[in-house]
DNA sequence: GTCATTTATCATGC
DNA sequence: GCATGATAAATGAC
């Protein structure tokens, strides 16, 4: 989406595109998506219990412990925490919603 | 085994609905006549929900699934 | 770091 | 049996 900023100055990859589907050009060769196993996702949740952001040295451990890249480790804490976000959001709506229920 | 029971309870999957013929109608009217720039802003997708009756996020997933479904559509077919 | 995305995969509806 | 909505990896902008 060419340079067009949401409300919070974030914008999105892809920079150009006035002209027809641009937008469905492909930018760069993303490696593929690969679902991380059982024992993984486990003990990634684990120290995501202890604090939502992992220190250099225990992302290193976390890697080499499971067979992933430090960059992995670092990406799915990142995306765990906006899964957090998303669903901490979620449960406030649910609460408004119910509120305005309650009251009216 | 904790998890698995725990995801299979909180997650959306599980309860999943198809939107309304209306919603659809909408959010495909907006897709195919912006279809040069189909990313709308963060006020339009509000809009979008409000009129759809649905959330500001199940907009994204719509355009997000939609724009992928229609390139993979198009493009493979060519004459 | 956040966060809107892309993409594949998942789970469901019909 | 695929269409469809939501989620899980992965990228890029800032």
């Amino acid at each position: 989406p060419p340079g067009s900023l949401g409300s919070m100055g974030v914008s999105v990859p892809c920079g150009t595109g006035t002209n027809p589907l641009e937008w469905t050009g492909q930018v760069t060769v993303r490696k593929k998506r690969k679902p991380y196993s059982k024992f993984q996702t486990l003990e990634l949740e684990k120290e995501f219990l202890f604090n939502a952001y992992v220190s250099k040295q225990k992302r290193w451990e976390l890697a080499r412990n499971l067979n992933l890249t430090e960059r992995q480790v670092k990406i799915w804490f990142q995306n765990r925490r906006m899964k957090n976000k998303k669903n901490s959001q979620r449960q406030a709506a649910q609460q408004q919603n119910n509120n305005n229920s309650a009251t009216n | 085994a904790v998890m698995i029971l725990r995801s299979r309870f909180l997650d959306a999957r599980r309860k999943r609905r198809n939107f309304s013929k209306q919603a659809s109608e909408i959010l495909n009217e907006y897709f195919y006549s912006h279809l040069s720039n189909p990313y709308p802003s963060e006020e339009a997708k509000e809009e979008l929900a409000r009129k759809c009756g649905i959330t500001v996020s199940q907009v994204s997933n719509w355009f997000g699934n939609k724009r992928i479904r229609y390139k993979r559509n198009t493009g493979t077919k060519r004459t």
